[in-house]
DNA sequence: CAAAGTGAGTCAGTTACATCA
DNA sequence: ACTGATGTAACTGACTCACTT
């Protein structure tokens, strides 16, 4: 999963990658008991696992999206049991729960009946009718979705037959729930990642400048000469002083051929594992 | 046992309608 | 009354997985 942070790659100056990934951590809710085991649509989503995004950082010359997107023409499903009803617009409706329907034939007649109603009376210039779920509906919707973001077929029903709506209708609620979950998710990493890209620029600012009056201090004093408190800066995580012993120069890869070096190795600031951004 | 076909569940993306400012 | 923005129900196509043939 990928998430391109538009704000981010808009700013020209900028050439950080922010990447978005989720990782998954095991839930101990036990399966329920009533389940017809169905798998997951892929392992991120299964039931069991919750996803935490975790979130990176880096430079790239590459575009973010690196995932490769197939664009495959193969379609190994033939969309499933259709019994479609046509509506005034010409639009089909899918109704996929084809055994449900036998079941609750009383209550799908009474609600399929109510709708067709409606557009029964706008006539048939009527295009699709969008159902509003009355208040109560969507707070029990709500609560089932606090309990499992998914339901197996049974609950489905239920949910259905007790909210007076189709199975189909209730998956639907389910899906769009979920997506919109997703997307709140993603806004708020979004928010987080703008704020850690905006200490890093910041860190950047800061040592950009460091380095240029270290180059100047270079330039004026050529032969050693102590460093000067002022310049000294301490990285508070290793505690150790930004003059040092031999290794690669930071700024323009200038050989050391005096006693001014910088830290023997790369030291990057990761935002996520460390609050101190000095380090 | 492997491969192909099928059904079911889910998702991302999109469309269309209802509501509100 | 009209209009654009927003929220969301519903649709579509694609994908994965389990099961069957």
């Amino acid at each position: 999963m990928g998430l391109n942070n538009q704000d981010a790659s808009n700013n020209p100056s900028l050439q950080l990658i922010l990447g978005l990934a989720l990782t998954l951590t095991k839930q101990d809710t036990p399966p329920s008991s009533n389940n017809v085991v169905t798998k997951p649509y892929s392992s991120s989503n299964n039931n069991n696992y919750e996803t935490e995004p975790s979130l990176t950082l880096g430079l790239s010359t590459k575009s973010y999206y690196e995932e490769p997107l197939e664009f495959s023409t193969q379609t190994n499903s033939p969309h499933h049991s259709v019994v479609s009803a046509s509506f005034s617009s010409g639009r089909v409706k899918r109704e996929r729960d084809v055994s449900s329907e036998l079941e609750m034939e009383t209550t799908e007649i009474e609600r399929v009946s109510s709708r067709i109603s409606d557009e029964d009376e706008d006539g048939a210039t009527a295009a699709r009718k969008k159902l509003r779920l009355t208040k109560d509906q969507s707070a029990m919707l709500e609560e089932s979705f606090k309990q499992h973001s998914t339901l197996n077929p049974k609950q489905k029903q239920a949910l259905a037959r007790e909210l007076n709506l189709t199975p189909r209708q209730v998956e639907v609620w389910f899906q769009n729930r979920r997506a919109r979950t997703k997307l709140k998710q993603t806004e708020v990493d979004c928010e987080f990642l703008k704020k850690c890209c905006e200490t890093l620029t910041d860190e950047n600012r800061r040592l950009q400048k460091e380095v240029q009056e270290l180059k100047a201090l270079k330039l004026a004093q050529p032969l050693y000469m102590p460093m000067p408190a002022a310049t000294l800066s301490m990285c508070p995580s290793c505690e150790r002083l930004g003059g040092g012993g031999g290794g690669g120069g930071v700024n323009g890869g200038s050989s050391n051929k005096n006693n001014f070096s910088m830290a023997p190795k790369p030291h990057f600031y990761n935002p996520f594992t460390n609050s101190s951004a000095a380090c």
